[in-house]
DNA sequence: ATACGATTTTTTTTT
DNA sequence: AAAATCGTAT
């Protein structure tokens, strides 16, 4: 039996009592979100509610697992069905059983964002589309365009108009590309991210009777960070709750991150209006942070002018003022956080407690080079993910081609990967491929090998070599696949190209060892796919290693450690020079924000003043706009919200 | 024409 | 660090 007067609040509890229909919940930073949608889902599994008849989702399928894995230690049973994970998980998870009606087979291909590149690429070079003068966007800028577009539902010219309009020119050939690569997804039966979402919505406007299904399958919705979803993410959660009207969505406006992924705190602000019965809770207390650490967050969330009203009070005892530290250049940035990561493991506080935070990757090389000189250990969030790293992704094409061999990119990747077959082989030997009845066999004939040049002759032979032992195992189980893989010649191929061949070996291994909890590779394949690191899966191990972590802002979000160290503070940094103009100030605020919340006894702001690395010498760089910000608050009341540092004399 | 290696540039954030 | 570009060898 849970004890909701005992573990919650009055604010959390009213949440969590609350019998149904729409409801929205205002949840502050720190102030028990998680706690609370994981008491209301326990409570309604308490209730009797099946659990197949709730949906919770979430923003990375990590949270969803470790909330679900805290309902079941609160009911102390195991609960299965429940429908957890992120929209796209759900969307996968549902149009596996109706794809066929939006006219594509039911084991569809997952693809990410680097396939979608070479799809366009793909696209732009068939098409003949010349670009001529250089300014024509490259594969990846049309990518981001098209999925702005379908994530906001925002027509491409408007799109085009209002945040490309350097690209108003090319309007016309860029609809071009991009209906050309929704038919090649369609023909090639893959989907990218945004199709998830998207036909996920198209399968429930179309049909009614899949819509009425799900509307009364779902007895309760439940929406995290809900600030962060976007239109078509909003559509969904409204058609899917027209049955019960059982609606509950959770977020924080000044916490919203991701509208370049088209995520709109709009549809929070609107929510009341679409649901003019819905009752607004608000969770205003913070038990995470000290006062210091929320009054800094606070004042500068305030200087954005659009966000719901709401103040969020401390209830921690008073503690150290966050700090500001500035360094003579980056080196001495790098150099200040590991000797202070060390000062303060020695005063007794665990290095898992203690995260780096930085607005983009390429900011945390230098702390890695000197975190690794000084021996303290530290794990990297940002940057290439696991899954997305080229030996990775190597070995994953020929695990596709077996899946579906009329995977383009697969086969096309995986001959690539040898001696002489560049581009155009791999194209010819394509075509050749997809003119065949049976590719895999004709994978052996005369008349494949005689589709190359004789120069790509050797290079083929090895591609035979692997295939040949890879296709005797068959679609069995993936990790028997993989060893087959890297047994027959990929670690050859891995030694001759790369001098860190043996760490690449290592993560193959890894990979392999994950692959073994599948049991078939059409599993694999599409978990694969919408899996952001191996961690995402088991939930508890992390907790038990001593590491610094090392995280952009955005991987950071939900999270907390007991000290937390902002790098690169400066000016064209933080905020990031090219994201205020495509995203606005007001968000890179937002991000600030985050970042400061995420502590919660001391907060470091570090920022160089000088940036040697640029080709043009040494630039001097000020502090941030967010942290000057600040200052003009000390006029006022003759306090800083900070303490000063200084990492070295200057002079 | 094609593949490949050297050089240059350019680094957002993620399902 | 990785991708895009450029020049050279085949």
């Amino acid at each position: 039996m849970i004890d909701y007067q005992r573990d919650l609040n009055n604010e959390q509890r009213k949440v969590v009592l609350e019998e149904g229909g729409p409801i929205l919940v205002i949840a502050g930073a720190g102030s028990g979100k998680t706690r609370t949608l994981t008491y209301r889902v326990a409570r309604l599994v308490e209730k009797g509610i099946p659990p197949e008849r709730l949906l919770l989702a979430t923003f990375t399928n990590k949270a969803a697992h470790t909330m679900l894995s805290r309902v079941e230690n609160l009911i102390g049973r195991q609960i299965n069905g429940i429908w957890g994970g992120t929209f796209h998980h759900c969307a996968h998870k549902t149009l596996r059983m109706h794809a066929r009606r939006l006219g594509f087979a039911p084991n569809f291909s997952i693809i990410d964002s680097e396939d979608s590149r070479q799809l366009i690429n793909t696209c732009m070079k068939e098409m003949k589309i010349d670009v001529k003068g250089g300014k024509f966007p490259k594969a990846d800028v049309i990518g981001n365009i098209i999925s702005l577009s379908v994530n906001t539902e925002i027509s491409l010219e408007d799109i085009i108009e209002n945040r490309y309009d350097y690209f108003i020119n090319y309007l016309e050939p860029i609809t071009a590309i991009a209906s050309e690569y929704k038919k090649r997804k369609l023909s090639l039966n893959m989907m990218d991210f945004d199709d998830l979402l998207f036909f996920w919505r198209e399968v429930l406007l179309r049909f009614p009777d899949v819509r009425d299904h799900y509307a009364e399958l779902f007895l309760h919705i439940l929406v995290d960070e809900y600030q962060d979803t976007n239109r078509l993410q909003a559509e969904i959660v409204n058609m899917l709750a027209i049955g019960h009207r059982n609606l509950m969505v959770v977020g924080d406006d000044s916490q919203s991150i991701y509208s370049f992924r088209g995520a709109n705190y709009e549809n929070i602000m609107n929510f009341p209006e679409l649901y003019p019965d819905c009752r607004i809770f608000k969770l205003e207390t913070n038990y995470r942070s000290t006062p210091e650490i929320l009054h800094l967050a606070n004042l500068s969330i305030n200087k954005n002018e659009n966000q719901f009203q709401k103040t969020l009070r401390a209830v921690r005892d008073r503690g150290v003022r966050p700090v500001l530290v500035s360094t003579r250049d980056v080196l001495e940035q790098a150099d200040f956080v590991a000797q202070r990561i060390l000062e303060i493991n020695r005063s007794g506080v665990p290095l898992g407690e203690i995260a780096v935070l930085y607005r983009a990757h390429f900011h945390s090389m230098e702390v890695q080079m000197e975190l690794t000189r000084r021996g303290i250990p530290f794990e990297i969030r940002s940057g290439i993910r696991f899954f997305e790293q080229s030996h990775i992704k190597d070995v994953t094409a020929f695990l596709r081609i077996l899946v579906n061999p009329k995977d383009e990119l697969a086969w096309k990747r995986a001959l690539g990967l040898y001696e002489k077959i560049g581009p155009a082989t791999a194209e010819k030997l394509w075509r050749f491929l997809a003119a065949q009845d049976d590719p895999y066999a004709s994978v052996f004939t005369e008349d494949f090998r005689k589709t190359a040049s004789r120069s790509a002759t050797n290079g083929l032979g090895r591609f035979q070599e692997t295939f040949r032992a890879v296709s005797r195992i068959g679609s069995t189980s993936p990790n028997l696949v993989i060893e087959a893989i890297m047994q027959n010649g990929y670690v050859d191929l891995l030694r001759e190209s790369h001098t860190d061949a043996s760490a690449r070996e290592e993560d193959l291994i890894q990979f392999m060892n994950f692959s073994s909890s599948f049991s078939s590779l059409e599993d694999f394949l599409s978990e694969l796919a919408l899996l952001a690191s191996v961690n995402d899966e088991t939930v508890e191990t992390d907790e038990n290693r001593e590491h610094v972590v090392l995280s952009s802002i955005h991987q950071a979000k939900g999270l907390e450690w007991q000290i937390v160290m902002m790098i690169w503070c400066s000016e064209g940094m933080m905020p990031l020079a090219r994201a205020v103009k495509e995203g606005g100030e007001e968000e890179e605020r937002r991000l600030f924000y985050v970042a400061a919340t995420r502590a919660k006894d001391q907060l470091y702001l570090c920022y160089p003043l000088r940036d040697y690395a640029r080709g043009m010498g040494n630039l001097s760089l000020s502090p941030s706009r967010f942290i000057l910000e600040l200052a003009s608050y000390a006029r006022s009341s003759g306090e800083l919200p900070y303490e000063r540092w200084q990492a070295c004399d200057l002079y």
